[in-house]
Formats: C-alpha cells, structure tokens, sequence
DNA sequence: GTGAAAGCGCTAACAC
DNA sequence: GTGTTAGCGCTTTCAC
C-alpha cells in the first residue's frame, strides 16, 4: 500500500541504508546512487514516516501547547508568538484547550509526555497544588506562561501585572482623583486577577488614600458582563468614586455600558481605566487608557525560552522572561480633577 | 533512562505481552498478573509511549489542522469548533498557521502526511490550483472549511456567503435605498471576497438597481484599514450612495470611522451593513446591522465530517455542511428612506 | 491464559 | 562508499 524506504531501495536497486543516507545526508553516497535513489523517490512518490523516524531519534520535533481556551485574543496571540518561533526553529505544535474541565491540564501534560514531546508550553489561569505537582514529576522541557511558579523553578514568561496594574492606577491619582474604585477579576486567577488588584492596592496605599471597599468589586470573570455587573455594583454604593480601574478591557467596555445606561459621562463624572489594550480599547467612545503588552510577544519568549533549553543552553533556575508593557492615555481618563503637581 | 514495557514485564517477572494485554484490554489477564502488572506500572510511574504505538497501529489519532492566521476571530472560533469534537473523539490536534509564506500550505500538507495524521482540515482563503492539485494527491482524509472545491469532490463546511450578502444587500434595498455602494475584501479570497460581492451584485440586479463602478471599491484586505480607505473612495465621488455594504464588520468600523471624521452621521445621511457579527460589531456606536454566522459551528461540522469518515462511513461525494446565518439588524440601517413597502 | 517471536519503518552502528 | 544488521517500544500472531 504505502510506499516505504523499501520499496525506494529496491527500485533504485540499493540498500534501505543508502537511501537513508541520501535523503538525510548523513553520510556521503556517490553521485550515480545518489541519482538512481532520487529518481525512485520521486517515481514512487516516497514520502519519510516521521513517526519511524521519532521512534528511533528520540525527538518528535513536537511542541505540546496548553491554553485555557482560544477565542480570546490574548491566548490566540500568545499562539501566534509561539507558533512564529516554532516554525523558524522548524518545530510543530500540538495544541489543546483545558477550560471547563477540572483536571484537564494535569491530563494534558501526561497525554503530551506518553506522545513524546520534546517540549511543552503550558499557559494556565490556575496553577493549583495538584497541577504544580503534575509538573514537578514531568519528564518533558517546559515553560509556563503568565505566572511564576514559586517553588518550583520553572521557566517562564510574565507580565509584571502588579507593577502595571501600579502605574495605571497611579496614573489616575496624579489625574487628580482621591476616590478610585476596582473592577477586578477573580483571585484564583494569580495573573489577571490577585496581582492586578495588588497593584490597585499598592497605588491607593502609597499615596496615602483610603481603601473602600464598596468601591471593589470581585467578579467570576473577565467578559463584558462582568464589568457591566461590576460597575453597576459599584453605583449602588451611597457614594460614587471618580475614577474606576478595571481588571482588563472588555470589563471596562461593560463598566462604560452600564455608566452610559445611567447617564454618567466619561470621563467627565467618570474616569476608566482598562487593561490589555485590545483592539476593542481604542475603537469604543471614549477610547479607553489601558495597560498595553504583547501577547504575541509573551509566546515569542516563552517560545524562545524552550528552545534555548531545547538546545541543551543552560538556563539559570527559573529563568523568567519579562514582557514589558506600557501605559497608553486616552480619553476615558485625560480630565485632570485638579491641576497636576 | 526511561521506563518501557520490558521495566514493568521484568518487575512483575511477566513478559512484555501480558503487560500490553493488561494495559490495552486487549485480551483476559488473571486477576492476579494484572495486580501485579498494575503494581508494577505504578511503581516505575510507566507511560505507554504512543508514538511506538502509532507505529504499529498505523494511526495516531492526530489532526493536522491548517489555518492562514490564528489572531482572528473567525479563525480561532474555527479551532475551537475543531478542538471541540476532537476531544470528544479522543483526537488531538496539531495546529499550523499558513499565512505570510506562499506554498506554505502545500508544504503543510506534506509535512502532515509524513506525520502521520489520521485527518486534516484546511482553512484557506487562497485555494489556487497548486494547492488543489496537492490536495488531489494528499493520501490523507481532509475536509476544507470556507469554500467549495469544484471540481474536487471533498467535503467541506462552507457558509452560504453569496446568499447572506445578498440578503444583507436587499435588506438595505427593503429600507428605501437605491443608492447602494461596496467597501468589498479582495476577490481572490473567494468565500469573503467574491462571494459576497457576487451577493451584492445579485441583491442590486434583482432590484433593477443601477450598478456605480464609483460606489464600488475592493481592497486588498479585510481589515479596519481597509475599510477607512474604501469609504475614503466611495465619498469621493461625485455623488454619495445612501447606503455601503461592508465585505466585513471590521471594515465597516472602518468605514464608520471615516465617515465620523467627514461628519456623517450614520444611519441618517448613510446606512452601513457589515458581515460576520464579530464583537465588534455590537460595541460600536452605532450598533452594526450585520450577518451572523458561527465560525465555532464551521469547525463543528467540519471536524464532524472528518470524524465519519474516519469511522469509515460513507460520505456522498462532496458532501458538504451549510452553516447557517442569519442578518441582524441594528442601528446603521435601521432608518427607512421610505415607508416599507 | 501466557510467552516467544515477528515485525511496524526507519536510523545508526558495524563490517567490508 | 555501500550493505548487513540490530534495534527504537510496542502490538499481535502463533504456539503452548
């Protein structure tokens, strides 16, 4: 049926070993069988089985991805990024979904290992105890993306959530507002959701303002419907604040629904601040200041991370790839309450 | 190094056989060599190597799916459609981005066969006849998503998008104008280009609606950009249409923005349709009329395709699967130029 | 029930 | 340079 390197040898009237040879240019064949080989290849159609070819090299040539899920713009970038550096580095990838079910991941990291890849990329919102557990005995090279995993010294790439979540915050204070209110994502998820509220937390603190808990909000999740919740939460207190950070931007294009369904101007009554600088940030009215990174770039590093250590470089324990980020100021938060310092 | 079947056949003081037998169910075992062989497995934390497995069985439950860009709704809803019905089948996926590399899906092609796969599913826009004839030839089960491959009798899930546009176009012929114009993709993407120009022309015709080249402008992609430029054309004219037809929702945000900037208010002095319901289209102010359609549903029924065909059944030549769309009517048309009639 | 042995398609010693 | 051969780790006859 198939065609195998059988059947190459036995046309160009050579042993199997020889066509090996030629087709992977292991070895030097002369001209005249070299040619023969060729030809029968390419009469018979004759096409390599990688899988052999695994069995015996101990390589796949495979990378195994893990992501929560794909229709979301900030995992799809970050297999964008992984898959660029995949392919320049000649590597395939093997991709899974994990959401929506409880162990998936764990499940995961042992199907990718019993299918031998060489490397494994692993984005995941929530690292519990039994996940870090099921990387701790993983035979496979791997990063993990988004988070740092204490303890364990695992590569990885991040964003300094905290820090960004910091200067987005600070930035609404130098703005002038003293009543700043969050929006923020569940805490489980350590990334998006605990770090981005610690930098909320970290700002208030640090110029001295208080901390009102009215004003803060934790919701399930990161979709629209839970800004528009969120913000609606937070107009129900007896006071309003003046300004709100959300934990990213489609919260804050809810939040902003629910502040237009009340008739509350933004920025004038209102300032918004998002997170992510989706493409949604700048194409809503008023175009919302947000956090900007890089997804892609984020899959680029992790991506990059894994072939160094694919290469056998040797990477300091817990080598950690930073992804920088920015603050871009648009309208939702460029009225000054009062004069700048 | 590692752990292989001979490990746990010489703990369990078994042969390599019993242990498979024992692993795959593959015949009975005595109750008591299977505790022992279990123990066994247990202890040495062994992982049946399924790339030998592959080998054997001559499957590796793999597959190959091919898609021009991942950072795109429409495709990463495909993926997640896909994803979807290979776990519920026990598939995994390997995924490969075409886009930016002419020949890149042939190659891909090849590169699947070599691995293996036990099906592929193909996304691509620019279906030219190099890539057909690797198809003709590809000795592997596929299923192609956008378009129908004339002449090619392989399945395939395909949106009806000369219908849709159609009726997008009549819709806008409904509300009183007459006046029609096209912010149209490039025509060498068949689905989203032609098609929905093909629609256009068709809803026009059937009118008896003149048909202004100057109304009318295709551009070389489908991005808000895209869309910015071509209303940039269009209200360039002598005269304005009433109305513009968007090939798609980002570029009738596009087109929005431009008309923003000139001072026209929409839907008042200019109705806009746009295609494909993405987010976008109902944060935009205004509300996008627009089609519905599911990308998820599209991989859904592609992989459902690949899935009976994998099980052996027989599929009619060229079956295909219709997704189904709908129009959804929104702020940008939803002012009649004249009563309904 | 269980084990020995024959491959799956290929690469990589090892001989010549 | 080239061919022979021994596996890679597993499943599956085929005997017992």
């Amino acid at each position: 049926m198939t065609v195998t390197i059988r059947d190459v040898a036995k046309r160009a009237g050579v042993s199997i070993a020889t066509v090996s040879r030629v087709l992977n240019q292991s070895k030097p064949v002369s001209e005249e069988l070299r040619n023969r080989i060729l030809q029968a290849v390419e009469e018979t159609g004759y096409l390599p089985n990688a899988v052999a070819r695994s069995m015996i090299r101990k390589q796949t040539g495979l990378i195994g991805v893990i992501i929560p899920e794909i229709s979301n713009p900030y995992f799809s970038g970050l297999v964008q990024g992984i898959e660029t550096v995949a392919k320049q580095n000649q590597y395939y990838l093997m991709l899974a979904v994990s959401e929506k079910e409880p162990g998936r991941e764990r499940e995961l990291l042992r199907i990718y290992q019993a299918r031998q890849m060489d490397g494994i990329i692993l984005a995941s919102a929530r690292l519990d105890p039994e996940l870090r557990q099921a990387l701790e005995k993983l035979a496979v090279p791997y990063v993990v993306i988004g988070q740092r995993l204490t303890g364990l010294n695992a590569p990885c790439a991040v964003l300094d959530n905290r820090r960004a979540a910091f200067e987005a915050v600070s930035h609404l204070i130098r703005m002038g507002h003293r009543e700043i209110g969050m929006v923020s994502g569940p805490m489980w998820d350590l990334a998006s959701g605990k770090e981005r509220y610690q930098g909320f937390r970290d700002a208030l603190e640090e110029a001295g303002l208080p901390f009102r808990t009215e004003w803060v909000t934790e919701r399930e999740g990161f979709h629209l419907h839970d800004g528009y919740e969120g913000m609606k939460v937070i107009l129900g207190a007896p006071e309003r604040p003046t300004a709100v950070f959300c934990a990213c931007d489609r919260m804050a294009v809810g939040a902003l629904r629910r502040l237009e369904e009340r008739g509350i101007p933004v920025p004038e009554e209102m300032a918004l601040v998002g997170f992510d600088d989706e493409e949604l940030a700048s194409i809503v009215k008023p175009r919302l200041t947000t956090v900007r990174h890089s997804p892609f770039d984020m899959g680029l590093k992790a991506a990059g991370l894994l072939m160094e250590i694919l290469k056998g470089l040797p990477l300091t324990d817990g080598t950690c790839a930073l992804v920088k980020h920015d603050l871009v100021i648009r309208e939702s938060s460029s009225l000054s309450l009062s004069p700048r310092p």
